[in-house]
DNA sequence: CGAGATGATTTTCA
DNA sequence: TGAAAATCATCTCG
């Protein structure tokens, strides 16, 4: 009431320049306005003011019809804009000093996530950016195993409901503040509403959609959460290589026993080798990581139980030898026929005739060809091996165009000759045969020279190592 | 069901 | 940052 009275006060004391005072219909006959007579023009405006403070007081009718009088004044303009000014210096403007307030962090930190997640923001042809910000926090590889189709199918659905909802609440929005607006403009007729204060309350409106919105958004990073969560356990969950796979990957690591570290185009060619020979249906492709974990754990497991793998490193050696035979022979015939079109004959045998118990025979037939020598021979230490065969790869065999797989051969045939050299002490070989390669340390050597298996383009003294890059 | 094999992940280190 | 080493989790086989 004291506000009331305030109000009522102030306006005794507003001077109505402008506005000719004059009796209205429901009003008492105005006085002469002669200039003389302010009390008069007072006792008229508070009379109006009484009127409008005691409308609520009356009956629904009665408050209709004096309000339709009030409104037909000729009065009422000058009222309204003074009574908007009033208004506006108490009450509103208390709420106006708190109306900008920062930008919400949280809400910040949402639209950042959906940003990086590839929820929000501009079309990135199914959410690229989250399998790449995925790829990131999964260790850095950044192969595409993370784009799996699910995962892709997934998140495109949830960027699809996240934009539904969005633009419906960005039209319930709308259509509630259209709604408003009108609403406010049509009791401005009767109140003292400032476009301002309309203004105002569209604020009012938007802050309290866009906390809505927040829920919204918080409810997608969630979803976004467990399904990435969802998608890593599935990684997590693992399925053996297939038998042809995992044969491509033995028969790479023991032809290159002295540096088994492919280079980044040695494994996308061994992952794309054993993705093509797997049948394992689609989606369950090998990957360059998948490789890459293949051989860290080989090398590990190998150098720790050598013995282990001494069986298997036979075998993926033969197997190469017989390879390398055959290039070695197609190159001797190139070499002395110069004609390509009979490069199988002369030297011409399948892997069955050349089992792991014809070493003996094997291992005198490529020593020979490799050294010229029929003889029995004492087997040096691996590196003086490594480097003899070194220079075997580089000056004998380029010359006479064995072709690309030089080195790897060399790999295996070392591997055959120190296996089967001739002498056993009864263990089975694990001391006959030292991992080449395998320094003191326990490390693999520098292997300055690897070559690839899989590249057959190559020249023979490319480097293709994990650490030249 | 348990042991060993093996692919994947995490930690450590140079 | 990549490789080694350790570890985890699942698969396979007897």
């Amino acid at each position: 009431m004291d506000e009331q009275a305030r109000i009522m006060q102030a306006l005794g004391g507003v001077s109505l320049a402008g506005h000719s005072v004059q009796g209205g219909m429901a009003l008492p006959p105005p006085h002469g306005h002669d200039g003389s007579d302010g009390d008069g023009r007072k006792q008229d405006i508070g009379d109006i003011l009484h009127q409008i403070m005691t409308i609520t007081d009356q009956s629904l009718d009665e408050a209709q019809a004096k309000k339709h009088g009030l409104n037909c004044h000729r009065m009422k303009p000058a009222l309204f804009s003074v009574l908007c000014e009033i208004k506006e210096k108490t009450g509103l403007s208390i709420r106006g000093a708190q109306e900008e307030d920062p930008p919400d962090p949280q809400l910040m930190r949402l639209d950042n996530m959906l940003l990086a997640e590839g929820v929000s923001g501009p079309e990135k042809g199914g959410g690229s950016a989250a399998a790449a910000a995925a790829a990131a926090a999964s260790g850095g590889a950044s192969d595409n195993s993370i784009e799996h189709s699910d995962y892709r199918a997934k998140l495109t659905q949830i960027r699809q409901i996240y934009h539904t909802e969005l633009e419906k609440y960005e039209q319930a929005c709308n259509e509630f503040t259209t709604h408003v607006m009108n609403l406010l403009r049509e009791q401005s007729r009767t109140r003292p509403i400032s476009p301002k204060e309309i203004e105002r309350m569209v604020g009012i409106i938007h802050r309290k959609f866009s906390s809505i919105q927040m829920q919204l958004k918080q409810s997608t990073c969630e979803a976004v959460m467990i399904l990435r969560s969802r998608f890593l356990d599935a990684r997590r969950k693992r399925r053996n290589f297939s038998k042809q796979a995992t044969e491509i990957l033995n028969e790479y690591f023991y032809s290159h026993l002295s540096n088994p570290y492919p280079s980044e185009e040695a494994k996308e060619e061994l992952a794309k080798k054993c993705s093509i020979t797997v049948s394992q249906g689609v989606g369950s492709t090998i990957t360059v990581s998948q490789v890459s974990n293949w051989f860290g754990n080989k090398r590990i497991r190998y150098k720790k139980n050598i013995g282990k793998f001494q069986e298997e490193a036979n075998l993926y050696a033969a197997k190469t030898a017989v390879n390398a035979a055959h290039a070695a022979a197609a190159a001797v015939q190139n070499s002395q026929t110069n004609s390509p079109t009979t490069p199988n004959s002369g030297f011409q045998m399948k892997d069955e005739e050349f089992q792991l118990d014809s070493a003996e025979n094997k291992n005198s037939l490529l020593t020979n060809m490799f050294t010229g020598s029929s003889g029995s021979f004492n087997l040096p230490d691996s590196g003086a091996m490594f480097m003899s065969m070194q220079s075997l790869n580089g000056d004998s065999y380029q010359g006479a165009q064995v072709g690309a797989n030089v080195q790897s051969q060399v790999d295996t045939l070392r591997h055959v000759i120190s296996q089967t050299a001739g002498y056993s002490d009864g263990l089975g070989g694990n001391s006959i045969y030292s991992p080449h390669g395998l320094n003191a340390n326990g490390g693999w050597q520098d292997a300055t020279t690897p070559s690839s298996v899989i590249s057959p383009t190559e020249g023979p003294g490319s480097v293709h190592s994990d650490t030249s890059n």
